[in-house]
RNA sequence: GGGCGGAUAGCUCAGUAGGUUAGAGCACAUCCCUUACAAGGAUGGGGUCGCAGGUUCGAGUCCUGUUCCGCCCA
């Protein structure tokens, strides 16, 4: 019988979570029903498909890590209690430049590089590397209670992935979406490799602008004025440029100038790109190592001279200044160029810097000869699967930023000067020269059949893996049972920095390869900052580590925060005061099922007679059934946060605040009205777990295990309709019964006497009469008289009244006399606290809700006279009405009383 | 330069069916260890919802303009 105190006072996740994890995972509650590999499959019910956003395999969990997880394992949660056949698709990402950084550090604190290893020697540590971390994060995402489908899990590296990546370089190449060729990209010199666009940020930064001569080939004492922020490129200047209409310049088109130190003649054009107003308005070409000279010099058919080295040195074609390092030869340019005469004065200035996304160091635009896709023809099916919505964006304000990020997209650089990843499949022939592009390793030249061929030494973009994955972790290219039917997915949740990277990507995949819009649904979370909105950064030492949260606060608490203190698409500061707060949420949660359990076993088992449901019986019961209905409207509208706010007000202020504490009284009272009070509290704590556990899995799984056996120990009459499930995460979700007519009266009724209890509180503790002394009261209730009589004992027992000494009147036309007197929505209220009667004070406090009454009175008098009363919807002129009625009510017992001091 | 977001209580934020006295957590004040919970309970103080217009019977919520902060793209 003392069963419900056999678990803690207070709830010990620790000892909860991993058994819990481990218990759902044995019981592969994770895979999905209807498995479309058993035979009684039933193609024609609709799955719902999550891919996981495959996070760096030997990388560490995060917060991000835990947002999307958290609200993916809700989604997912969500559907499967629902009874959808449900697919969580975990894996990870073979991440190369991070991947291969991590290990050429490694590799560092040994003395060695990966060129001194060797190729196949370096990939033979990397996947060792990988052997070693890879389970990390995996496990940690276990830890958060993912409950995806492990036994379907996929790395980017792993020969089914691979064997896609190959199948879809192919095809793109084999329709001509594929080429090589020289183009201008971003050089990364520290990793001596190209990076896409995207992988490279501005940054603004204080810089100088340099003024100096570009002489005159044929006339030493003529120059024009040039401007630049890089004099080490004026090594590679190939042209100047001026405005074709500017003055001051128009003489020297078609002239030559020099360029300084070099003494290499240039020609100068016109060009209408120049900006006349910028600098000196005329403008030095570099067309290898400048986005916008590249594209001067291909309309002028200029000359394009590369001056760098893959580490960013000056080459060869520097002169003087070969093998210096690009900064140091800024300077002594600089000082050579101010020697010569050639410089005409410097000028503060910000610059906008590109930087590496990863590593910070400064990339250098140059030309290089790569592989790009041909995105346009891809960007636009793209387009327009979301123009069409066959592909929402939730929220809808980001498909703005990713219609304009299409519209305007440049072809895709894949190549990377890496070893780990997935090699790029085509083969040279030395003899020939042709190229052979092949799903399968070649022997033989495809043009002249020689074995002397050589694989291309690159490795492609890791997001060109990742653009797959919704559909090659489901076994394309291969037709299989689980891509057929788990294809196309549904939802794909992710944070909105990786909108262009990843999602983009997946959908022009996804369109081009299988014909199908990978997902329905896009839906962004925002990013996680600290409590002051700073992002977080180990420099800034403001990183709050999940793992350090979860062992301190639990699993449950730092998920119901993210999900609860965050909307779609925004940020949110992190503040491990409200994971506190979730903490005892989870905590209160349990406090309040053992209570349950209590109740459980001291009712009886059986009913004697049909329900005499109680108003607080009925009023629980009306708003648990408007809960459900709320948090379906908003769980469909993607509002998962103020779905759980709304849990778990309901939760904490009505079920636990107020229902439970009337529930001890009505428990007390034995019989039937036990056994029914009982029975409410078991279903409504079994509805309330049921829809927190996509928010906190493990409190409510573990609590739930108990509920069920307990019930089931009492009998049949604690069933729920059909029966108790295996296990709360595949039990039943709960849906609201249809409206029956009744609920609205029920609920305002309850919220009167809610009122009235708070109203004598209140007054008690201005009065400072302590909890501990009974008084006695009377109530005065007017047509209200039956409802209050038959809450009198929960009356007396909320506002510590004595409850033979509690009278309750529809009428009473002789104010008693010194006693204090309250009046709240027209019910007065007569509390005998004859000694702390002070007839000044009294006064001034009647006197003070009589103004405030008149006030709202005034303010309903006018609002009733204007044309609101005739325009406003007639409920709402109705409600209103009320209002007045009551406050009407109320200003006159106040006048009473005030005249009876 | 273009686009987007934010501005609501001391702090961090909700408020996405426009409905008429604006909510939570934390912090603060007073009281209470009443056998579900002190990681708790009761009560209270605290906001002209950035600013200016407009639409509407009614605006924190919709429209226009504007200021400040932040982000994305060029």
């Amino acid at each position: 019988m003392n069963q419900p105190f056999s678990l803690p006072k207070t709830y010990d996740f620790a000892s909860v979570e991993e058994k819990i994890y481990a218990h759902w995972e044995a019981s592969g509650y994770f895979k999905p029903s209807n498995d479309p590999r058993s035979p009684d499959h039933d193609p024609s019910r609709r799955p719902f498909v999550i891919s996981i956003p495959p996070p760096n395999v030997t990388g560490e969990l995060h917060l991000g890590h835990a947002m999307f997880v958290a609200m993916e394992d809700l989604m997912i949660r969500y559907h499967r209690m629902k009874g959808v056949p449900t697919l969580w698709v975990p894996g990870t990402d073979h991440a190369g430049i991070a991947t291969q950084l991590q290990v050429e550090k490694a590799l560092a604190r040994e003395g060695l590089s990966r060129e001194q290893l060797g190729r196949e020697e370096f990939l033979r540590r990397t996947w060792a590397w990988k052997e070693k971390y890879g389970g990390i994060i995996t496990r940690q995402i276990r830890r958060l209670g993912a409950s995806c489908d492990w036994s379907r899990e996929r790395f980017t590296l792993d020969e089914g992935l691979s064997r896609a990546v190959r199948e879809a370089f192919v095809r793109l190449y084999e329709k001509g979406l594929i080429y090589r060729g020289p183009r201008m990209i971003n050089w990364s010199p520290g990793l001596k490799t190209a990076v896409s666009d995207l992988e490279v940020e501005y940054s603004e930064e204080p810089g100088t602008l340099y003024f100096f001569k570009y002489v005159l080939a044929d006339n030493p004492q003529e120059y024009i004025p040039v401007a630049t922020t890089r004099p080490e490129t004026i090594l590679g200047d190939t042209a100047v440029a001026v405005h074709p209409e500017d003055d001051r310049y128009r003489a020297y088109v078609g002239r030559k100038v020099l360029v300084p130190i070099l003494n290499r003649p240039i020609p100068v054009i016109a060009d209408e790109y120049v900006d006349r107003e910028f600098g000196t308005g005329a403008l030095k070409i570099t067309p290898a190592h400048d986005p916008n000279d590249y594209q001067i010099a291909l309309r002028h058919n200029l000359e394009m001279i590369n001056i760098l080295t893959p580490d960013a040195a000056i080459n060869e074609n520097g002169g003087p200044y070969q093998g210096l390092d690009r900064f140091e030869c800024r300077k002594r340019m600089w000082e050579d160029m101010r020697a010569a005469g050639l410089v005409i004065k410097e000028q503060p200035y910000t610059l906008n810097v590109p930087r590496s996304q990863r590593g910070g160091e400064i990339v250098e635009p140059m030309i290089s000869t790569q592989w790009f896709v041909r995105i346009q023809p891809l960007a636009r099916a793209a387009l327009e699967a979301v123009r069409e919505g066959r592909i929402k964006i939730v929220p809808e304000r980001f498909t703005k930023v990713y219609y304009n990020w299409l519209e305007n997209i440049e072809d895709w650089c894949i190549s990377r000067q890496l070893w780990w990843g997935h090699r790029i499949p085509v083969w040279y022939c030395d003899e020939c020269g042709e190229i052979t592009v092949s799903r399968d390793d070649p022997t033989h030249c495809a043009h002249c059949q020689s074995s002397h061929i050589h694989q291309d030494e690159d490795v492609l973009d890791t997001w060109f893996s990742s653009g797959l994955w919704p559909f090659s972790t489901l076994g394309w290219p291969e037709d299989t049972p689980d891509l057929r039917y788990f294809y196309p997915t549904s939802v794909l949740e992710t944070g909105y920095d990786i909108l262009f990277f990843w999602v983009a990507r997946m959908i022009m995949f996804g369109l081009e390869f299988t014909g199908k819009p990978p997902f329905h649904t896009v839906y962004l979370h925002g990013l996680i900052r600290d409590e002051q909105g700073q992002k977080m950064s180990k420099t800034k030492g403001n990183v709050i580590d999940p793992l350090e949260v979860m062992d301190e606060m639990g699993t449950d608490a730092l998920r119901f925060t993210l999900l609860v203190g965050s909307t779609p698409g925004n940020d949110m500061n992190l503040s491990l005061k409200k994971v506190e707060a979730n903490r005892n949420f989870a905590n209160k949660v349990w406090n309040a099922g053992r209570f349950v359990l209590g109740a459980l076993a001291q009712a009886p088992a059986q009913a004697q007679a049909a329900p005499q449901w109680t108003l607080a019986d009925s009023w629980i019961w009306a708003r648990l059934q408007q809960l459900l209905r709320d948090v379906e409207r908003l769980f469909t509208n993607y509002q998962y946060g103020e779905a759980g706010r709304q849990i778990y007000d309901f939760f904490w202020s009505e079920f636990a605040d107020w229902y439970v504490e009337i529930a001890k009284l009505q428990l007390a009272e034995g019989g039937d009205r036990a056994f029914y009070t009982a029975q409410t509290l078991l279903r409504v704590l079994d509805a309330s777990l049921r829809l927190l556990h996509p928010f906190t899995p493990f409190v409510t799984e573990e609590l739930w295990g108990h509920l069920k056996r307990a019930a089931q120990e009492k009998g049949e009459a604690f069933s729920p309709k059909g029966g108790w499930e295996e296990a709360l995460i595949i039990a039943r979700w709960p849906e609201a019964q249809p409206v029956e007519g009744w609920e609205e009266q029920k609920i305002a009724d309850f919220n009167l006497i809610q009122e009235v209890i708070r109203a004598i509180r209140n007054l008690r503790t201005e009065k400072k009469v302590t909890p501990g002394k009974r008084i006695p009261a009377t109530i005065v209730a007017g047509e209200k008289l039956t409802v209050f009589q038959q809450q009198a004992a929960a009356i007396a027992a909320l506002a510590y009244l004595q409850p033979d000494h509690l009278t309750m009147l529809a009428n009473l036309p002789e104010k008693p006399e010194n006693q204090i007197a309250i009046v709240v929505a027209g019910i007065e209220i007569y509390l005998p606290l004859a000694d702390l009667v002070n007839v000044e004070a009294e006064r001034a406090r009647l006197q003070n809700e009589l103004a405030e009454v008149e006030k709202q009175i005034e303010r309903l008098r006018g609002l009733l006279a204007s044309p609101f009363a005739e325009k406003a919807p007639p409920p709402v002129v109705e409600k209103e009405r009320q209002k007045l009625a009551t406050f009407e009510e109320t200003a006159a017992r106040l006048r009473d009383q005030l005249q009876n001091l």
